[in-house]
DNA sequence: ACTCAGCGTGAGAGCGCTCCCACCGGGGTC
DNA sequence: GACCCCGGTGGGAGCGCTCTCACGCTGAGT
């Protein structure tokens, strides 16, 4: 049956008593509620009374029980990171790494701390969810994924005010988010590969059940609406280069003459270079290669990529300052955020042949 | 004595506050301490109390309150990740993905949660060092790098179980720390360039100020020393590619009969090879390059690395681990663990020249 | 003059939990 | 038989904090 917790925990760590709001009172010669008000911007505090406290905190190094607090207050001052995510490898993405950076800029000069909740397995991920209902957190932000539906559902239920990154599934349940314009991203794609003058076009999609890759392929379909160019071959791939490179084979084999490949990931357009390199086609000179997400990689690759870019750290700040509003006033469903995204041009979708197209 | 008959209070999970202990107790008919004991795994509860409280918990969904018994233990069974790294760019190193990878692996289990604190500026050093010895934590693991050895010292007079990862500079105040044996990887680098037939070595290390560089650099004059040859030109990079690059020309300008450079890192050893290429020199025909960590670029580059790989995510582990029996049994400080290296041959110290190195 | 906001204050009541201690039986030991 | 030990139990006392409330005191309104 489900165990509730004989988890083992953390024994007493050895205590140095530590003045508590009563010390800091004696010392202030205030009232214990004056010098809890005066800890916590007081509003009613007379400036004597303020200065005594301040003073005394310094004395004595006072720094408030953040249990106690919590306690009464019901408020725990921490929000939760939720990675939903059960490959290890995923958290090899820089994406995460970014995604933190963005949310600890938002939570400074806030005292409000981040815990991070990985699930990488079914158990863990009932865990998590047991967690954030038990009120550990004011509140979570979460990294959208395949599993998002069932996150966003049960996390709505909750009550726990939360937001997204990367639009979830279930948009239904008035889930907050914040997303880039994974649409337009595929759409800039195919006006630039058919402002380059290529016409026989193909895309290389990530999975079907993420919602940045049917985003961005929906805005593919619609630049090549846009541009009176009929509907292009499609080929799926996992995000991965290998998975570009076996789709770029797949489009080859059937499609022998298109002269553009959009790939929804830098790692698959890596992939995908690499096996057109492979079946003796130059790029971009025979094939103009694209990417998303301007990954690091885009521009150290042998033929540094064109690609799509989003402001992810823009978007992880802007998650975390959200997150932070819905909890101060709760109630508030914000409007979802997209951020737009840009066309970043590189060598492998240059006019002309390049140098490094030549060596193949 | 209370007559529990009829279940009346049966609160579903329906009802707005979620149940306390006392709550769970009137449920399962037993006493809150009693109820107590049951949830924490309870030595002295007879088998009916033990089951009555088990389904009353699942039946109510009882949570316990963290901060309630925070509160009285004096454990908040969480743990902190200090990563206190002033740049942005080096949270984009895979290296704290993999960190954060193992300390979470080492978490599962246990219901302690890891709150991540970041500082990138002095003010947030000492808003993070006020957190942690604001007994907000149970234990810390701090990503050990340039500023270690003020940390070290701070955080050993709070007396809060720490576990650094990486040796920092400080090891005189009884710290315990993980580390892999750098200057065996620099060694190893040595013997490595000389059993390929390389005499004329040269070496770019990181900065003088990471025990990690410094440990490199030992290794790899001792591993000289050993092969009978004598001391190398040094030249010190930051650990980035760019600075790799540099180093590299001053080394070629200096020596320009070097037939195997050693790159304390691979994103140096990247720039090694740029900017030997554009030297007019061939790797690995011309001039052997190897570098260090075995970061994902060095498999991926045009030119795949030799390089030297550490179990980064086993260390993160053990420095997990090893927190939480720290945090358990206080008083016991361990000894340092240090991970053995291991060489990984690849394209760019190939004895003969390869099709690669051919193609400049 | 008398009242009445309204500010600054302090006493007190808990928040939900653990832990100490007193209690109660039953099964040993003398 | 008297004794004690010991497993199982419940009562109660807080842990350190916030928050409601009632209290005096001032200055303005009538």
């Amino acid at each position: 049956m489900m165990n509730t917790s004989p988890p083992r925990s953390l024994r007493r760590t050895a205590s140095r008593p530590s003045p508590t709001l009563e010390d800091l009172a004696l010392a202030a010669g205030v009232s214990r509620s004056t010098a809890s008000r005066a800890i916590n911007g007081g509003d009613r505090v007379s400036p004597e009374a303020q200065a005594a406290v301040d003073r005394a905190v310094v004395d004595l190094g006072y720094i408030p029980n953040r249990a106690a607090r919590s306690l009464v207050t019901r408020r725990t001052s921490s929000i939760a990171l939720v990675i939903p995510e059960p490959d290890v490898r995923v958290m090899m993405d820089p994406f995460f790494a970014v995604v933190i950076t963005g949310i600890t800029e938002a939570l400074r000069e806030t005292d409000v701390q981040l815990v991070l909740l990985m699930s990488r397995t079914d158990d863990d991920s009932s865990r998590t969810l047991r967690y954030l209902r038990g009120g550990h957190v004011d509140g979570a932000i979460v990294v959208s994924h395949h599993e998002a539906d069932s996150w966003a559902r049960s996390l709505a239920q909750t009550g726990l005010p939360t937001i997204f990154i990367g639009r979830p599934w279930d948009t239904a349940s008035e889930v907050t988010y914040v997303d880039s314009d994974n649409v337009g991203g595929g759409r800039l794609a195919a006006q630039h590969l058919f402002g380059i003058g290529r016409r026989r076009l193909a895309t290389i999609a990530g999975p079907a059940d993420m919602t940045a890759a049917v985003d961005r392929l929906r805005g593919w379909n619609e630049g090549l609406a846009a541009a009176g160019l009929p509907a292009s071959p499609v080929a799926y791939g996992d995000f991965t280069t290998d998975g570009g490179a076996d789709a770029a084979r797949r489009l080859l084999a059937d499609h022998p003459d298109i002269d553009g490949i959009f790939a929804a990931s830098d790692l698959m357009a890596l992939g995908v270079v690499e096996a057109l390199r492979a079946a003796g086609k130059t790029v971009p000179g025979d094939i103009a290669v694209m990417g998303y997400d301007n990954h690091a990689v885009a521009e150290t690759a042998p033929t540094p990529l064109t690609t799509i870019t989003q402001p992810m750290v823009e978007m992880a700040v802007r998650a975390g300052r959200m997150l932070l509003e819905e909890i101060e006033a709760p109630g508030s469903h914000p409007e979802p955020v997209i951020y737009s995204t840009e066309l970043v041009e590189r060598a492998s979708t240059a006019v002309a042949p390049t140098a490094s197209a030549a060596n193949a």
